[in-house]
DNA sequence: ACATATGCTAACTATAGTATGTAGAACTAT
DNA sequence: ATAGTTCTACATACTATAGTTAGCATATGT
């Protein structure tokens, strides 16, 4: 796996998630995960799962796709 | 976490598999994953991981963006 | 000083991903 | 018709790691 798509989800999430002026607090409370996680999944130390890309897309009003780039 | 973003991930890589007419074994091979997973991806039987996506996805030489639907 | 936001560690629990084996369908060939 | 091959579904048990949770440190702002 390269991890940079998963860098780049991270940063995708933590872009929308400030356009937005939330707290990772916020955005963990809105997708239903814990506060720390969404911290781990911006500094892309996890390799999230659909499910869960799922749920952080939602909580940003946004489609899965646009969180994803390649 | 919805199923059916799961359900509709699954079949996708099985269409794409079939169109390109490969068995679950060489998908499986081709992305260096096991044999029975690629049939429980497909099954929607598994929350799969960025890092598997992209591993299926370049697998079958397309973008990850083409095995979402949302 | 106090509150809010985030990074980071560490330990735990749940589940993703691996591996093996059995069974059945579809198809070839002898 | 049946023996052999290929492909897939399914069950089960195991191993690796995703995801949870609590705690402490630092920074910034009021």
């Amino acid at each position: 796996m390269s991890k940079t798509t998963l860098e780049k989800f991270g940063e995708r999430v933590r872009e929308e998630r400030l356009k937005q002026n939330i707290s990772q607090e916020e955005l963990a409370s809105r997708a239903g995960v814990h506060r720390t996680y969404i911290g781990m999944i911006e500094r892309a130390e996890k390799n999230i799962t659909l499910g869960n890309i799922e749920k952080i897309a939602k909580a940003l009003k946004l489609n899965i796709k646009d969180l994803i780039t390649d």
